[in-house]
DNA sequence: CTGCATCCCACTAGATACTG
DNA sequence: CAGTATCTAGTGGGATGCAG
């Protein structure tokens, strides 16, 4: 079988599911602990808000992390990668290793991505 | 050290090199084997020329396949895949193996990804 | 046959202001 | 704090025509 365009092709189908443009860094915080919206705005310093909620709702509907509000006053919400997340650990690593074997000036981002 | 946006991540770089929209699906035809221009565009039907054309040149550019022109009448040109590109041969079974176990609905191109 | 140049549209994503 | 709504600019990518 070939990589054809009109099938859903499980390559193509797993690159859209975590490599949009913010994703990646969103998911290598959230391999590490669990993080607060507002934490992960700080720590990307660069995402508008609307791109932030959008990707992160597109990671839960996904499943690869998890809401978890808290009912409080002010409001808190806690995004936890999940189970499925986690088995994209793997993945990132293949893909940071070939990028430091096959690219220049790139970074390593292997202790990141440890468990 | 973190995947900082303003640093090149190895994980982010080697997305941009491999996972623009037709690119996974050019290279999946020349792990096989060397294709001529037309019979890729044969091969992947709904891709413009114009996309073709530019997305073989960046492949080129990051010494992921080579161009091989015959200067005959009328012209012919190859194209090949590069060692640096069948280096990401298991990249891509990797992710094919992902999405099979975590993705519905999608086609394994395990067969064509294989040497 | 293998491209390049041009025009054009749709969608992505940034900026900003507002809300429970 | 954690979002939503709206507007807009920039970009990706398709269609078409021309060229070596």
């Amino acid at each position: 079988m070939r990589m054809d365009p009109k099938q859903r092709c499980a390559v193509i189908e797993t690159l859209k599911v975590f490599s949009a443009k913010w994703k990646p860094c969103i998911l290598s915080y959230l391999f590490t602990e669990s993080k607060r919206y507002g934490e992960l705005q700080r720590l990307i310093p660069n995402i508008s808000r609307k791109m932030l909620t959008q990707h992160l709702k597109e990671l839960c509907a996904d499943g690869l992390i998890e809401r978890k509000p808290f009912p409080t006053i002010p409001p808190k919400v806690e995004y936890v990668i999940s189970e499925k997340g986690k088995s994209l650990q793997p993945v990132f690593r293949v893909l940071n290793t070939w990028g430091v074997n096959n690219l220049d000036n790139v970074c390593s981002t292997e202790e990141m991505i440890a468990t």
